[in-house]
RNA sequence: GGUGAGGUGGCUGAGUGGUCGAAAGCAGCGCUUUGCUAAAGCGCCGUACCCCAAAAGGGUACCGAGGGUUCGAAUCCCUCCCUCACCGCCA
């Protein structure tokens, strides 16, 4: 969510970043202020008649003491009342106007954010490792299929296309993934290990901008306003929200790992194939909740952590930066980690590490106190740190061997508890 | 699921219809006293929003959330959320 205030004093500049993404958020600004005003006209005669009511109201009390007769003047609050009843019905109006407004205006990009359409404006930042030389290599499918890895026909069965079920090594694979990264990220990258509930409420949902826009995408549980968490951003950020942290408490930085749900509405027969887009995926998510000052430095650090995954396991991958077209709504700045899949002769996006700044937290009400022990919003940010099936594909793809088994990398191998997959 | 208790400022905790944004204590900040520490005394010490070009200043709202009763609600009524205790059920 924006400042109003920015919106109110700086609408040309904040409609100037807006139109870098594309898009006609130029109307929603020129509707936000409008409400505003509006709002603000009400708000300020609602208050004038609260002030008289409350004076009025005490002069009542003090004329019954002296048992003087108050009954004109009663009669005179009775028809403030009335008024206040109208004008607070606006003012509650307006105000919820003005918020779902707010809430369906994306943040604004960097400044430095490279301008662009769409995902072919993406510049590439960074390279790691190289393709591996294969000769014909299989696709995970083929190879998922004949080591029995997972079963995509049986998982269909149980839940409908788009859902896996890992079977024998396949799922002992997955699980090692999971203890492998939580593992670099805890020890090594300093992160607190969270497990935390897949089931969140509407609030979190909005806080972390999944809502109110893009509820078509989202599992939901009809009877109760719950809903399956995308990802673990979800639970993870609102963890602290409606908070005031202490500015030596931050940066918070937290890793979770977590089923994620995905209804993916709009994307059928888009790399549907095989388990690169399904409706549930495990994901080891990274989250950090930083002072606004140094979530730039954050953003950096916490993408290097993510790479850190490939570049231990041996994974050849690149790192590109999103323009302004492509950015998710609530981002000022996003790098996706993607690494090859051989089998696709693709990049696989397998990390989408995001610096939202205040945008969440001013949504989510999460703030900290600074040395002048004034209140702020925090900056958050998240990374996957990875995602699982496509890290999972890209894998298996990149260690067939000729005879068709699988090799594990070397960091792997006590995790999983073989050299090798046949 | 049942029964009971309860949600008040950073914390503890008083307040059951008017002068209560809210006592008191603790913590915090400033000053005084002091060889240092400690202690004591005095003062300050919530958030959001609105008016104002801004500062100064003024105002409104907020006692878990929402609604109602009333001239007036932290206080009375209703609904919801949450916490705690006990009982039942259960991985």
């Amino acid at each position: 969510m924006l400042d109003i205030r920015l919106i109110r004093e700086q609408p040309d500049f904040v409609k100037s970043r807006l139109a870098t993404r594309g898009g006609d958020d130029a109307a929603k600004i020129d509707e936000v202020l409008r409400v505003d005003a509006d709002r603000r006209k009400a708000e300020t005669a609602l208050q004038q008649c609260n002030a008289d009511r409350k004076r009025l109201s005490k002069e009542i009390g003090g004329k019954r003491a002296q048992g003087e007769a108050t009954e004109q003047i009663e009669a005179r609050v009775r028809e403030i009342g009335d008024e206040i009843g109208l004008l607070n019905d606006q003012v509650t109006l307006l105000d919820e106007q003005q918020k779902q407004l707010l809430l369906g205006i994306p943040n604004l990009p960097h400044a430095n954010a490279p301008v662009g359409k769409d995902a072919n404006d993406n510049p590439v930042i960074r390279a790691w490792g190289e393709k591996p030389n294969l000769e014909a290599p299989l696709d995970h499918v083929a190879l998922g299929t004949t080591l029995k890895l997972f079963d995509l026909e049986r998982g269909a069965k149980l839940s409908g296309s788009g859902f896996i079920c890992f079977t024998g090594a396949g799922a002992r694979l997955e699980r090692a993934l999971i203890q492998f990264m939580l593992d670099l990220h805890t020890r090594e990258h300093g992160y607190l290990e969270m497990s935390p509930p897949f089931l969140v409420r509407r609030e979190c949902m909005v806080g972390t901008t999944q809502l109110p826009k893009f509820e078509e995408d989202m599992y939901g549980l009809e009877d109760q306003q719950l809903f399956l968490a995308p990802t673990a951003e979800v639970p993870v950020t609102n963890f602290h929200r409606e908070e005031i942290l202490a500015a030596a408490e931050l940066p918070k930085k937290f890793a979770a790992y977590t089923p994620c749900f995905r209804r993916e509405a709009g994307s059928a027969g888009r790399e549907t194939r095989g388990i690169i887009r399904v409706h549930q995926f495990d994901k080891v998510e990274l989250v950090k909740i930083t002072l606004p000052e140094e979530s730039n430095a954050e953003h950096e650090s916490l993408t290097a952590n993510a790479e850190r995954v490939l570049q231990l396991l041996g994974l050849h991958y690149r790192v590109i930066e999103l323009c302004t077209g492509d950015l998710g709504f609530g981002s000022v700045k996003t790098y996706d980690i993607e690494v090859w899949s051989p089998g696709q002769g693709a990049f696989l996006e397998v990390s989408s590490c995001s610096n939202y700044e205040d945008f969440q937290a001013r949504r989510m009400n999460l703030r900290f106190k600074d040395v002048a022990g004034k209140n702020r919003f925090c900056h958050t940010l998240n990374g996957s740190g990875l995602a699982l099936p496509r890290l999972f594909a890209a894998l298996i793809e990149t260690y067939q061997q000729a005879d068709g088994s699988v090799r594990i990398p070397e960091k792997l191998q006590p995790y999983f508890g073989a050299a090798e997959i046949r």
